[in-house]
DNA sequence: ATGAAAGCGCTAACAA
DNA sequence: TTGTTAGCGCTTTCAT
């Protein structure tokens, strides 16, 4: 490690230039001779000078960094999201700083005030079903996936989605083409946070009217944690007490592996006794035994989305993105085994 | 939103005071008298005062931000790691910086220019095999589970690993107990970034020879990447050319989950006629329809050492973590069905 | 208990 | 093309 501390000051006097050569050489605009900016970047190269951010940030009042506040990263979907997002970023030079909320209203609050602290630049937010007043920032905001109720568009921001309508629609669709007509539903009972599977559930009433298939509230089965013991009970239910239905759409995949394993269990044949369709494509649905298919999100076009917004932003451009303001994008049917 | 960039200075005027006193306050070194706190703190709370953090940053020559360089946060058990270090430091006022380099080692070497210019006060490294030494910083670090093999514990860092020999020989010696003398390895062979599933292979060769079990180079599938795909491929190779084994230790749980789909797929009861243990307790290994007999990291140990490493190095103690430098953690068994 | 003022490292406006 | 300098918001030393 070379010596510490080095700024702009001692760069300056090892090449004999002022510092405001100097700053003009790392920001590159050009006012400086060539033989300036060799002298000065072989002595930066020399001491392995690095520019302190703070420095600039404070006089810039602004940094190129941007906040994500996400629930919790471990969590398949949202891991890749801020992993994609990230990379993109930071080739455009913009550093993503993830706030992993875990649910915690408080802790996303103490985040949003560390954002604004640090003087970010952007944030983008999968965060509440409503959000206060007091938990909206100033700067350019995309919110992600979750979208709140009650967001405003008037500020400086967007909202990216994806369709669950539409995806509990195909994902119904699918199962009736293949000639399920008594279709069951597993459906995550979330109160908080998301109106994703409610949506889920209107798509798939409404592909079993468009089919002239009888709504049957016994068909329906809600759970309180959208993971694979409630998928394998609500199966268990199905098998010992509601009768097998010849289709289940489960609103998330989880879910469905945990019904598919219990039916298997229990030597229902999947998908000739019963056809089964996931949501969300986690990696778990295609190493089951029996692949499992699902709804795919569109991945990369929220990505895209989201940081071609924050880039028209800085940019100070009037983009269709900010005038489009609400977007709303198509789910994918991934064919796999069990439909 | 409240009006913007409220400065400490504008704290300062509107309560009668000077910015000295406001600092004072903010930071609660009590060289001042109840009522200026008391009006300071209600006109910061008016305005909704939040602290400039990059001024004071750049005042202190510091900030309490720890980097942690990652190379996938999807990968599950980074992941874990990763929140719940974010969380712990979070609670004693630092936070985490996610540097997620996708292996990319100049993706790395940005990633710790970065981690330069803001100053930050600590790092911890999930890295190389091989450190050069341009890739240091002189700050505290911690090298968590790939440590560099050329590390020099001389400056201020400890390195925090699990014990993979270890792991290989309870994971091998279990099968034996239950019976097995035909125990073959799948083993990842992990050219790069960490000998991990060496030590793992080592520790399977010290549990047969200590069992009197002659080690078999027939019994070893060394594959490329650690998944399914090449898990399923293995056990096809022990099915169809090299002989069942009777117990099976896959260096990871995705190679497992792999083998165990494979043989239940040409009806190869598992447990009766081959044993599996696989290793890093992944979730994926409980929710098979046969749960995964599986080692588990000591991860809470590893997050709390590294966090304790932390709290003491900024607070100048000499503890005993700083005297150790290189901790090793003992792993665990998780009994399941496949053994 | 409180205030005045220096200075952290940088950028940008102005001057030359 | 280059230099001088003010000032971003904060902490901290030194007075008082």
């Amino acid at each position: 490690m070379p010596d510490k501390k080095i700024s702009i000051r001692d760069i300056a006097e090892k090449s004999g230039v002022s510092v405001a050569t100097v700053s003009r050489v790392i920001n590159q605009n050009g006012r400086y001779s060539a033989e300036t900016e060799a002298r000065v970047r072989q002595i930066m190269e020399e001491y392995n000078y690095v520019p302190n951010l703070l420095a600039r940030g404070l006089r810039q009042q602004q940094v190129p960094e941007i906040g994500i506040i996400v629930p919790d990263i471990t969590n398949e979907f949202f891991g890749r999201l801020v992993v994609q997002i990230e990379s993109e970023l930071f080739e455009h030079g913009y550093t993503l700083t993830i706030c992993n909320t875990n649910e915690d209203r408080m802790i996303e609050r103490r985040y949003l005030e560390m954002i604004r602290a640090k003087q970010m630049c952007g944030l983008i937010r999968i965060s509440h079903e409503h959000l206060r007043e007091e938990e909206l920032i100033d700067i350019p905001t995309v919110y992600l996936d979750r979208i709140p109720e009650n967001i405003k568009y008037t500020g400086q921001c967007i909202s990216v989605e994806s369709d669950h309508e539409q995806g509990g629609y195909i994902a119904t669709k699918e199962l009736i083409k293949q000639g399920c007509r008594n279709v069951g539903i597993v459906l995550h009972d979330a109160e908080i946070s998301t109106k994703a599977h409610e949506m889920r559930y209107i798509g798939y009433k409404r592909a079993l009217e468009e089919a002239n298939i009888e709504f049957d509230v016994k068909k329906v089965i809600r759970v309180k944690r959208a993971d694979c013991q409630n998928g394998g009970r609500a199966a268990l239910e199905f098998i010992e007490r509601r009768g097998l239905p010849d289709g289940l759409f489960c609103t998330s995949d989880l879910l469905a592996v945990g019904a598919l394993d219990e039916f298997l269990k229990h030597g229902v044949n999947v998908p000739r006794q019963v056809r089964i369709v996931g949501y969300d494509n986690i990696s778990l649905a295609k190493m089951m035994m029996i692949p499992i298919t699902t709804i795919s999100h569109p991945e990369h076009t929220m990505v895209d989305i989201t940081c071609r917004y924050f880039l028209s932003a800085f940019a100070k451009e009037e983009s269709e993105l900010q005038k489009k303001k609400r977007i709303v994008l198509p789910v994918e049917l991934i064919k796999r085994e069990t439909a």
